[in-house]
DNA sequence: GCATGCGATTAACCTCGATCATGACGATTC
DNA sequence: GAATCGTCATGATCGAGGTTAATCGCATGC
């Protein structure tokens, strides 16, 4: 099915088999869409939202100089711009950076949904703040990090999430993107990407060449990007949610 | 009320009388904290959130060392932690920069609004949007912006913000914070933001001394920090929505 | 009266990453 | 086969901002 990756291995969160039948038949069409298309501009109104099935897409800021801020990158399994279903405009612009299958959900869908299934609807509330978590690692990358560290942290966010959508297998994975998108993503330039990266691989921690990942050190890799995947909520049953006061569940 | 500032002048979104009133009556709670004090921890189970009705707080990751990047300050009338609805635990700190007024909701009031008013419920998720929004903005601000752009983008932005809570005038407002609480939110050291403000002090764009800021030329400030206030959803009339092709309303 | 402490300020020094430039390699097109 | 273009690679230079440290102003407390 289109949303099998949708929220997929949440903690708490992942959908019964009616509320994804429900999403399903909520999908009006889907397309393909190919390489480095923008599919929703900023100040736009929107009344449908995107679910990505395949390929990579993102959602990034423009300065003045027409130079590119990622905000975040999208994998299958993502409801890229669930968020234009409460707030109508988006703030930025949305675009596939590899060839993509996409699935259309009109807002009216969304509407029933929200009027019929109050669980469902926390459900996909919680898949729009999860984008928000991964703003916030993001903030942390671009605000606490060197260069080194920034490359490292990608590397590590995106093998998680590729891997909870059974696209990674922990060690090496294929990401359509080039130094210079990962120069747009963690605010640096093309030019010292390219020299972050072969740091990586002289200090055997990983390599990236063809739009390919492979991890060689992940402890190692995670320690140099302080990386630690709780804010990704993935559910994994060899590293339990933090000790807390939570009641039992 | 304890809520007027919520959502106030929100494109689209404010709410009507009797929303308003339902969340009013969903409050359980209101107290004063003191400066300086954490009210959540990243990883805490909470079944509750916290509307701030007077003072500043703020939300942060601590690297390895100890440091902090802010990734979210929030004034009055912001929902700070209504995110933790949807996700239960945070991934990050929540804790006043000021003597601070909150107001406690329960989840539980906040499962039953879900259940019963799906219109308000896309209100509260929208004001989480929001604050998702603004987490954009903080990435371009670190990902694109020098130093002196980060500084002026914070100050127009919290001027935006201050505005439409009724709390600044649009050329100064006071905002309980230091040069070391501007620096956890640019991404700088506190020495470097000393210099950033005596530039902007010296340029004739801005003062901010003992936590005041005195905006002296806003355009100039604006354009420096490439501040464009349309990802905050502010209702204006003096301002339209940008052109697209919406449906006419 | 003095001690203490926080925040602001300023200087000296140095590093990280930007900038500019050049070239290699492979894929595409004509 | 030549030309073009996108991507990767690498060197040289420079400047923004980090680091360290010293000082000052001011409030608070004893």
């Amino acid at each position: 099915m289109l949303t099998d990756r949708f929220l997929r291995d949440r903690r708490g969160v992942s959908l019964e088999a009616g509320e994804r039948a429900r999403l399903e038949a909520a999908i009006s069409t889907t397309s393909t869409v190919e390489s480095r298309k923008i599919i929703a501009r900023a100040g736009e109104w929107l009344d449908q939202s995107t679910l990505l099935v395949e390929g990579i897409m993102s959602r990034y800021l423009d300065d003045r100089d027409g130079l590119r801020q990622l905000v975040a990158i999208h994998l299958p399994g993502d409801f890229v711009d669930l968020h234009a279903y409460p707030l109508k405009h988006l703030d930025h612009d949305v675009g596939t950076m590899t060839p993509a299958t996409i699935a259309i959900v009109p807002h009216v869908e969304l509407d029933a949904i929200t009027e019929e299934m109050p669980e469902l609807t926390r459900k996909l509330w919680f898949a729009t703040l999860l984008d928000a978590a991964i703003h916030r690692a993001w903030l942390f990358r671009l605000g606490r990090l060197d260069a080194i560290g920034r490359v490292a942290h990608f590397f590590c966010e995106t093998n998680v999430r590729l891997q909870s959508a059974g696209l990674s297998d922990g060690r090496q994975f294929t990401l359509g993107l080039t130094q210079a998108d990962v120069a747009e993503i963690c605010g640096l330039t093309t030019v010292h990407v390219n020299r972050v990266v072969r740091h990586l691989r002289e200090e055997g921690l990983c390599t990236f060449r063809n739009g390919k990942v492979e991890i060689l050190d992940a402890a190692k890799l995670a320690r140099r990007g302080q990386f630690d995947p709780a804010y990704l909520y993935i559910d994994d049953p060899a590293s339990p949610p933090p000790p807390d006061q939570r009641p039992r569940r």
